[in-house]
Formats: structure tokens, C-alpha cells, sequence
DNA sequence: CGCTAATTCAACCATATGGTTGACGATTCC
DNA sequence: GGAATCGTCAACCATATGGTTGAATTAGCG
């Protein structure tokens, strides 16, 4: 038979930082997390308070948000703070704006938008 | 009980619009897609041609960014037009913006993306 | 009419993703 | 020291994703 020493996967799946990135917005959970820390830094546990899913899951999420560069995250002590870093969009952001044919950015638009992201079930008005 | 005979899967992904648009810039192929329409319309098979894999591939590709609505794809004869549609992107632009507290745009950095994501393997000179 | 080109469909495969639960390793507190 | 708290790990499950191939569909061409 062939010689399937390396056996490998025929199919490499490699994530540029840009990929990494979309990838993690690409998630609801995901991004209404970074919203959280929009406010402030926090603790895995306080990030996990308002979700219907368990720590595990959110631990994970938080772990893609760091692989993506997007949050970074401290331990001290027993609890491990999660901090925004909202650089790592940049590279995504310039990405799009390749494609800025559309409107420069409705103001309005986004402050609706993270007012619904925060608190997106509740009737605004 | 209240088993509702349909056992549905305890687990619905569903997909808001923004979801689709970053999961749909995920992928570095349908990145370089998306580029590659940035200069003008093709059919199916032209933006097959540069890529290393099977037509349906592609074709599956395409069938994602249209259902993002990041592109269209209209039929004429037996070759099917995609065509861009920026302004799907600005949802997602606009939710990337509430973390503007990076530098807005460098002009400069956009070009060299966009000539990377256009030919990055080949010297541009 | 019959061929060929353009595209999708269907089945399949491997891996990734999003979630669960339960055990575990640290750390703090009494 | 022992118990509670914080967080991750590991195993598992279901579905999604990215790719393949081959057959089917549809449309233009000689």
C-alpha cells in the first residue's frame, strides 16, 4: 500500500490571526462577552453569571476570545481576570474596510447595537 | 412526559445575521473570493481557477458568502454571475466599531492587505 | 440530436465547534 | 487541616465545516 507513514490529514486546517479572529466573533456568546468587557475587566465566574451554560463552556469560549488575541487573561490569585485587547481587531477591521463601499459607520446604528448586545432581550423602549 | 416527540437536539444553533457575516470571513479562502470580486463580477468556475480544490468546493463556498449575503449570485444562460454586496458587511463593521479604540484605519496597512489576500504567494513585483 | 461545458447534488470522510458532566488542581478561608 | 471556591481538564455527544468524488442537471454549440 501507499506508504502512509505520515498518514497526514489531507487537509491541513491552518488559522491565520485574521481567520482566529473572525472565528471568535462569528459566536453570539462570544461576542456579547466582549461586550461585557467593553465595561470592565473580569473574572471567568462573574463573565459566566448571566449565561444559561455551564462554566466549562464558558471557560472555553474565553479560551478562542485569548487564542484570537482578542481578551487577554491574568490569574492572580484563584481567580483569572479577563481584559479586553482591542487591538487584535484591528487587523480584521482594516481587513473590511477593503470593502468600504457601504456608509462610514452609522453612529446611531451602534449604539443600538451594543445597547442590544448588553441587555438584547429586554425591550429597549 | 414532556418529551416532544421531535427529541430535538438539546442544542439549536441558530444564526443571526452578524454570525453568518464572521463566519463567513473566517474561512481564508472566502476572504480571497470576496477580493477577488472586489474587482468585477465572475462566474462560478473564473473564481475556481486560481484556487487548489474542486469546483463544489468552491461552489460550497460561494453558496455560504451568498447566504451571508456578502455576495449574489444571479443566473444567466449557464453561468452564474457573483457579484459583491458590501454592504452586508456593514452590520459587522459597524458592531466591530464599538471597540474603536484602535487606530482609525491605516490606509497603508489596508493596501498591503489587500495586495497580500490578491497574490500573497506570488513576489508582487 | 448529441456533445460538452457550467454548476450543483449526494454521499462520504475527517476534523472542528459548542455544549454537557464529573473529576481534578489550586487557592483562600475558617 | 479541611471545606468551599475558581477554573480547567478529559471524555463524551451532536452537529457544522471543509474537503473529496462521481453522478445529475441544465444550457449552449456544431
Amino acid at each position: 500500500m501507499v506508504d502512509d507513514s505520515g498518514v497526514r490529514p489531507h487537509n491541513i486546517r491552518m488559522s491565520d490571526p485574521i481567520s482566529l479572529v473572525f472565528a471568535a466573533l462569528s459566536d453570539p456568546t462570544r461576542r456579547a462577552i466582549l461586550t461585557m468587557l467593553l465595561e470592565d475587566d473580569m473574572a471567568v465566574t462573574d463573565v459566566a453569571q448571566p449565561f444559561a451554560m455551564s462554566l466549562a463552556a464558558i471557560s472555553k469560549h474565553l479560551g478562542l476570545l485569548a487564542d484570537a488575541g482578542l481578551i487577554s487573561q491574568e490569574k492572580r490569585g484563584r481567580v483569572k481576570w479577563c481584559k479586553l485587547e482591542p487591538d487584535a481587531l484591528s487587523a480584521a477591521s482594516v481587513w473590511m474596510q477593503g470593502f468600504g463601499q457601504f456608509e462610514p459607520v452609522d453612529l446611531d446604528a451602534l449604539e443600538r447595537f451594543i445597547e442590544s448586545e448588553l441587555h438584547g432581550d429586554e425591550p429597549s423602549d
